[in-house]
DNA sequence: ATGCATGTTGACCAGTGTGGTCAATAAGCA
DNA sequence: TGCTTATTGACCACACTGGTCAACATGCAT
């Protein structure tokens, strides 16, 4: 970006930089249209090009704003109490279900450059230690023994994580096919919490050992 | 479609339909272009008008060369002997991942009409009754007496399934970002049987009653 | 050989949208 | 008054769009 961007009041950037990124969300580099992105943002074309060098130097800012955003925001994540690993990938789910309705843009964009190859190497290299700062967190300070002890705890844990996953997929179908709002969301969740003592029946061990 | 296009070999029809869905698939029906379809398709513009009266038509026989394939397929995936839930989902699982290594343009194709808007209604009523069907024959003849007993039957289908469509997303995702070939398929199915075996353990009664 | 139906090509069309530039102007402030 | 900073949108050359069409090739019955 050039210096008359970072004079601005950093609320009229987050909503330039949001504007670009959901562009760049929806098409993709080369497909994403500066011309939509100016009208989205409320601002002339010009200005664009006062603000950053051109649209890769804007691309490249996307990256940077999301990569600090969601870096930021993995701490209040995962809390590393001691507990069991299905309420952990519960308050997971929460926090990421969360994040992503009060952070679409951010959320989406890094879906996309995640899974593209054309984002410049200390990028993915920052997006894969993120990666695995947050597996690592994820498996870290948990009580395993509340696992039944019949199958080796690795086997368990992959299997629920699965559970999550799909369940996550769910939802976020619903959410596309159904234009839902929040009440939705909370009523969705409700409904999951007796999933997860359906689960906790299932994969914890029944004494109380 | 014009009689022209009828008369082609059907070998041929499919090598240029495939390349039409691809085309869609990846860039829906606005942003999809004639140019790249016939390149793909190894024929001049002319061909294509010559086949087609305009792309929406070409998009119409896409939908209906999709509908027909998926249709005549479905027979064969879920096949309603009497079984547990759990080797259904598997059987079902193993039928899709076939299918959608034999036929990716049909699978994605299909994948992204069914999310898209702009589909003329009469497909979208054939895609609907096609999901019913689905879903009418997933739970037919099952077995839920190998249930264990002490949770509602539903919702541990319901767990399954999110189960089963986590570990899909994931084989999907490794498949998306290394490339796969089908050793690695089937290498990663033989790893799977492991957790079925872990599934049926946790979800089914002990008893052999 | 002639004529006619069927195939096949790619140059070409008007139109739209692209990333990016720039002269003009306004606003704030010395 | 001047100088710096903001801001506009017309404008550029260009790429590509869906679609057309005159030209030509091929095969086949007469």
């Amino acid at each position: 970006m050039k210096e008359a961007f970072r004079r601005l009041e950093s609320e009229r950037q987050d909503e330039i930089l949001k504007a670009a990124m959901r562009e760049f969300a929806q098409n993709g580099f080369d497909k994403a249209s500066t011309n939509r992105i100016v009208k989205d943002a409320g601002m002339s074309k010009g200005m664009l090009y006062y603000y950053f060098e051109n649209k890769e130097d804007l691309f490249r800012d996307c990256i940077g704003y999301a990569l600090d955003h969601m870096e930021q925001s993995l701490e209040d994540w995962i809390g590393t109490e001691r507990e069991g690993f299905i309420e952990r990938m519960a308050r997971i789910a929460e926090a990421k279900r969360r994040y992503f309705t009060e952070n679409p843009e951010v959320s989406e964009f890094v879906a996309v450059i995640f899974l593209s190859p054309d984002v410049p190497a200390p990028f993915k290299e920052r997006l894969e230690s993120l990666g695995e700062e947050g597996k690592r967190k994820m498996f870290d300070g948990l009580d395993l023994s509340r696992f039944r002890s019949d199958l080796p705890a690795e086997t368990l844990m992959r299997l629920v994580q699965w559970t999550f996953d799909g369940y996550a997929r769910e939802t976020e179908e619903r959410m596309k096919a159904e234009g839902m709002d929040f009440a939705d969301l909370d009523r969705y969740w409700d409904e999951f919490s007796g999933y997860l003592d359906a689960m906790k029946t299932i994969y914890y061990r029944g004494d109380r050992s």
